[in-house]
DNA sequence: AAGGTTGTTGACTGATTAGTCAACTATAAG
DNA sequence: CTTATAGTTGACTAATCAGTCAACAACCTT
């Protein structure tokens, strides 16, 4: 087997970075190969397309955050714990890139799927996909949470769908006010939402 | 005075249907002139640039949205009520606009922003307007429904922030899953999120 | 009916777009 | 060392993009 590259990982992770900065529809694909260092011929020997490529970016993207995600969410850490402790994750990961790039991003998935989720259904079905991975360590920490009597849920998925449109929603405010502060109270106003007993107690 | 026309309102009302659709970064000049039957000269002697006619058409979309607003929101409909009329009318409109379209189309506000808020300033201060314009509305009621000790919500305005966050979200989820479902318990989840005393009670 | 203002037209520019392609090069297996 | 394969290159389309412009038409005021 002849030349190995990382080409295609570069070209990946810059189109990442570029379309959770700007948008889809403004990231070129030159400019996606200017940034990965790498010429628009390569680019099509390793995707067939534009939407190829972001389906592809996407999914690597979210295995790039998986190992993560299964520490956050362990099932060894109390389950109420588990949310606090990943939202001040994405509180400090936003804050991280504010002051990286100047600007609150947000969450690249909902952005992304907001944006072509009705054009392109390759693309709107992959962020369907990410997020629902996604709902599914929250719907998990939230049945833990109410079989040990920490909430009130009997439908934990239904509480968890809340949960995600409470989140995603903090997060499209942060980008749009371009500012961090709907983030800060993430953790609280998420026990709140699921009326944790404890929900101002808990320092 | 000469000639008047309703080109520039044609333009805006056909660049607000097509940005709502698709995207702003998808839609083109010429797409907005041709679905408003104008020619790109006359585009030009109403608006110098495609962002300003987003600005302008935000304003002038939220300002046709703005009576109905404060028709449900009036201060004679019981509080919880005006949420729960809201989030139905919200949830008929999408309903309606995906059979005409064929896809769910969430917040045209929340969907613009995201896009290009990071990239144009104006169009996103616009959307920052409108948006903070709403949640008046639900922080008017919401401080109402505290009065009446409906809810316990002493801070009204972070309630507010909250709601719109899940309404958002909601909206967003709904988009991007293409499916009106996430909407249908909008209303049960804002109250549920309130903390109202009969949320699932009432009918 | 004259004149000035407002609105309309379509052809135009130059930049940028996604995507193509044939020739080229490096490499690892035989 | 040969050769097939994987990767690289840059020049190339053809379409589309936002925006320009000078000439033209309709209308109100006087």
């Amino acid at each position: 087997m002849p030349r190995q590259s990382d080409v295609e990982e570069r070209l990946m992770n810059a189109a990442m970075d570029l379309i959770w900065e700007h948008s889809y529809g403004s990231t070129s694909v030159d400019a996606i190969c200017e940034k990965a260092g790498a010429k628009k011929g390569s680019f099509y020997h390793f995707f067939e397309s534009k939407s190829e490529l972001a389906v592809k970016a996407l999914e690597a993207d979210w295995q790039r955050k998986k190992a993560r995600m299964d520490e956050i969410f362990s099932a060894s850490v109390p389950p109420l714990d588990r949310l606090r402790s990943y939202f001040k994750h994405v509180y400090e990961g936003q804050t991280k890139a504010h002051g990286e790039c100047g600007a609150v991003l947000g969450c690249p998935y909902c952005t992304i799927g907001c944006e072509i989720g009705t054009q392109d259904r390759a693309i709107g079905d992959q962020v369907h996909k990410i997020l629902d991975r996604n709902a599914k360590y929250f719907e998990s920490a939230i049945r833990d949470a109410h079989a040990q009597g920490l909430i009130s849920a009997p439908d934990a998925k239904a509480k968890a769908q809340m949960l995600v449109a409470f989140f995603q929603g903090s997060l499209a405010q942060a980008r749009i006010e371009n500012d961090v502060r709907p983030l800060q109270r993430l953790a609280d106003g998420a026990l709140e939402l699921l009326g944790a007993k404890s929900a101002k107690a808990a320092k």
